[in-house]
Order: structure tokens, then C-alpha cells, then sequence
DNA sequence: GCTAATCATTGAGTTAAGTCAATTACTCAG
DNA sequence: CTGAGTAATTGACTTAACTCAATGATTAGC
């Protein structure tokens, strides 16, 4: 717990209250409207549900909310990048996810009981996100039962997603998660290379992949040495994924 | 592809063919009418989609189906126990869930996009499985929207336990990772003690927790020498669950 | 109830990955 | 632009976990 608190005290800025600002301006809000969760509303539906809305500005490593804490509303990235994590009882901060402009998050806790946040959320560097009520959104789909098929849709992709990671984290050895974890990441499937830019930094990477920040860079060196990728800071290109696959065996 | 190909001959049984054998009896019904997907349905409605299913019995080891076939099913589990399973390239298995019955698996087919399978499903002993058609859940759902929110409800609780078996997955150590499998496998949460059975055999929840059964043996024989479990066969007695998460860090 | 097969345990030796420590490279605020 | 603070890298060393191998224990099928 003190380590905990220790981990905690490095956000200056209170958790969860709005910078009231009404969202009354349209950056973001196309990406909003092309959103899976969003797309088939009404416009009318969608302008209320917008209206009980709050936008919010988070700055760099703030916290947006704790663990465990009651969960009223869930969020869309409106730009930035955020990272959900972890914190267990000795303090270990443990990376889970991390999400991008035009991505919900925490939307799962508009069907969760008790309602209540699986993890912390943090911004990773300057971030505006919309913080959307849970009441208002579960209302909206009692009143218009048609608009479940959309969130039914959304939450299976979900749920496909999460088990795909846990996937990659029953892989053994570290290096073959690194290399798993990098296929995912490319954009056009593992037939051509490409280049691919790391969601986290590095050392988040290696948390979120249950490695050590050291082991990872070594991993990454060695696959540099080889040949296998090229490394510009957080940009990584990967030339032949098929024989990036054939070594991790 | 070889080595996949011995993996999958030592199952002689063909995938996915239904023994014709109507549902017409009562025995496994009960958790089916309680289970979150189905029991808000109207008596009618319910009946007519046990109407185009097909219970299938499976023997120890039998294949349900595989990673990557087209999904037009998903199943209900009224006896036995199944695992969830994936192969990668060079074969290697890994396990990544345990079904018991009274739980549904692959319902979020029902939704996805393209409809295949996420992983292979084999049975862990003789089972009985309940083979319900995709499609008639969907136009069950679309003629009756209000049914969704069970739909929703239950997906977002899926979420949020794999979003939970990541997080076990972060953990860096064997040591922790099995005391926080055991910890989550107890009945009444972390107060008091209690009886544990593992959902698989010893071997499959060392993969399902990346690491090699010899390992999972010491821990548990070291566990064991200090106390901290008892352990008979598949079944652990944890006496002090509080003792068992102070030594986790 | 017996036998074969699978599963589980234990030991010995090796390797991958963690830890600690020092250095270098970035990043961001002023 | 500059310096403080954070992130990344690299080296040396240690330890946890893997591998290989042999032996018991259980289980499934006859």
C-alpha cells in the first residue's frame, strides 16, 4: 500500500473531475461518428448522448481513474494515447493495454456489475478523451433495443482481442512473445514487411509483454544484428516477417 | 504443418458431426434455462432454438472443432469438460481456457467477423455438448431486440475475465503466476480458505500458465513443504490465502 | 483386475532471463 | 538552448526456469 501511494503521488492533478468544457467543437468527433459503438445512432441520439458528454484534457502521465473505483462513464480517445495498467500489492505496475485516437475504452462497464474499473488509466502524453455516462449510453439502448446489434458486434471483436493477447502471453520464452508481439502490430499481415510504431514506450512494451526492460532491448538488439528489423527510436521496420516467424520456435 | 498433423491424428473421431440424437430430454436442460444467454427468452422462443440444435456427446480427447474452421455454432457444455487450445507453428499446444458445464464457449461467433473459430475446442473427458446454430440465435436476437441486453450483459462479463487472465499472464514469475491462478480458482474470495480442483490436469494449467510441468511440480511440491496447500490429486486445501498472497511478490 | 499409456515427480546440468550498476541518449520545461 | 529527469542500452553476475532423463503414480480400456 505505501508503495502504492508512492506510485500514485507522481499525478499532481486530481482523477476524474471535468475541465467543463461543452463539446461543442467537431475535432474528434468525425472519428466518433465512424466508431462501431456510435455509427448506426440516429444523429439526434447521438448529438444528446454527445451533449451529456464531457470532453477532457489530460496531461502527460496523468491519471484518469484507480482501480477499482465506481465506474459512471466510459471514454473515447479523442487524441493522444492512453495505457491501462495495474498496480498489484507490492506496487508492481503492470501494463495492459494501450489505446489510440478513435478507440472506447472502459466501454465494457456499461453491461459490468458491479460497475467498477478493472484497472488504472493513464495518459501517456497529452490527451483529450470524451467521457461519455454509462447511464446515458445503456439508456439509449433501452429506449432503441436495434442499437444493441452494433455494441453485441463491438464486444465480440473485444472479447476475440483479449484472447488473442492472452495467446501471445501462454508463449514461453520472451523473445518469441517480442516477435509475436511485432507481427500483430503490422498493419498488412505477415506477407509483406512494413513498418511498425510501438503503441508504448519501450519499457511499457516490456511490461506489457512480462519482460524486463533490459531483456527487451537485448531481444531487440539481437534481432537488430541479425537483420530482422530495422530501429529508429519507436519506429520499427520489419523487412521479411515470414522468416521473423521462422525463427521463433 | 507435420508436427500439427500428429497433434491432430490422435484424435480418430471426425469434427463437428453431429450424433442426430434430438434434445428431447430434460437432463442438462435446468443450467441451459439458467445460464445469463438464455434465460430472459421466452419459454417458445428458447424451445424453438433447443429445436435446431443438436446435442453431441464427445469422448476423452475428442476434436469439437478447429482453430480457423468456419464458426456456425457455438455450444453450451451440459456435461464433462472441454479445454480451449491453440497450435502454433511449430506445434506447440496451449492451453487457454477450461469449460465446465452450465458454461456456454464460442458464443461470441455469434457476432464475429469472420465467423472462425478462435482456437481448437477438445473434450477432456467424455462430454456432452449442446451445438447451437449461429444463425438462429442471431435472428432470435433480431427479431427480439430486447433479448440483447442479456447478450451484452454476459459479453461484458467474458471481457472482463479475460482482461483478468491477461493480467495473471503479466506477472513475470512461475511462482506468483500459479499462486494468483489458485487464488482466483478459490470459491470465497481471499478471507478464508477453502478446497480448490483444478479445472485440468496438471500438465494443461502449467501451459495454460506458460510454464513447463516440471516446474509447476516443484512450486506445488515447494508450496506444499511450506505449508501453504495441501495437496490431493487435482484437489488443493489453501488454509491461509492471505500467507499465500504475502509470499506472491 | 490387469496392462499400457499417460501423467506427475524428482534429479542433474544448462540456458534464458532477471538483477544490479554504470553509461548514454532522449525529452521536456524553463 | 540548456539542464534535470527519465528512458534506453550495455556489461557482469546471479538465479529462475528449461531441458533431458529416469522413475513413480494414475488412469483408461480390455
Amino acid at each position: 500500500m505505501a508503495l502504492m501511494q508512492t506510485a500514485e503521488t507522481r499525478y499532481s492533478k486530481p482523477v476524474l473531475v471535468a475541465v467543463n468544457k461543452p463539446f461543442d467543437d467537431e475535432d474528434g468527433l468525425q472519428a466518433l461518428r465512424s466508431h462501431a459503438l456510435f455509427r448506426n445512432l440516429r444523429p439526434r441520439d447521438l448529438e444528446s448522448l454527445i451533449q451529456q458528454s464531457r470532453r477532457l484534457r489530460l496531461g502527460h502521465h496523468q491519471l484518469l481513474y484507480r482501480q477499482d473505483m465506481p465506474a459512471h462513464h466510459f471514454f473515447f480517445v479523442i487524441s493522444g494515447r492512453l495505457r491501462l495498467y495495474r498496480l498489484d500489492s507490492s506496487g508492481i505496475d503492470r501494463t495492459l493495454d494501450s489505446i489510440a485516437p478513435g478507440d472506447c475504452f472502459a466501454e465494457v462497464m456499461i453491461y459490468a456489475d458491479p460497475p467498477r474499473y478493472a484497472c488504472y488509466a493513464e495518459a501517456l502524453k497529452s490527451s483529450e478523451v470524451l467521457m461519455i455516462p454509462v447511464k446515458a449510453y445503456r439508456e439509449l439502448l433501452d429506449q432503441h433495443p436495434e442499437y444493441a446489434q452494433a455494441a453485441l458486434s463491438h464486444y465480440a471483436k473485444r472479447a476475440v482481442t483479449r484472447f488473442h493477447d492472452l495467446e501471445i502471453m501462454t508463449v514461453q520464452n520472451a523473445r518469441d512473445r517480442l516477435i509475436r508481439y511485432l507481427i500483430d502490430l503490422l498493419p498488412n499481415g505477415t506477407e509483406q514487411g512494413g513498418e511498425v510504431e510501438l503503441p508504448l514506450p519501450k519499457c511499457l512494451v516490456a511490461s506489457r509483454l512480462a519482460m524486463q526492460p533490459e531483456t527487451f532491448s537485448r531481444i531487440l538488439a539481437d534481432l537488430k544484428s541479425n537483420g530482422l528489423v530495422r530501429v529508429n527510436r519507436s519506429k520499427l521496420f520489419i523487412s521479411d516477417p515470414q522468416r521473423l516467424i521462422e525463427i521463433s520456435q
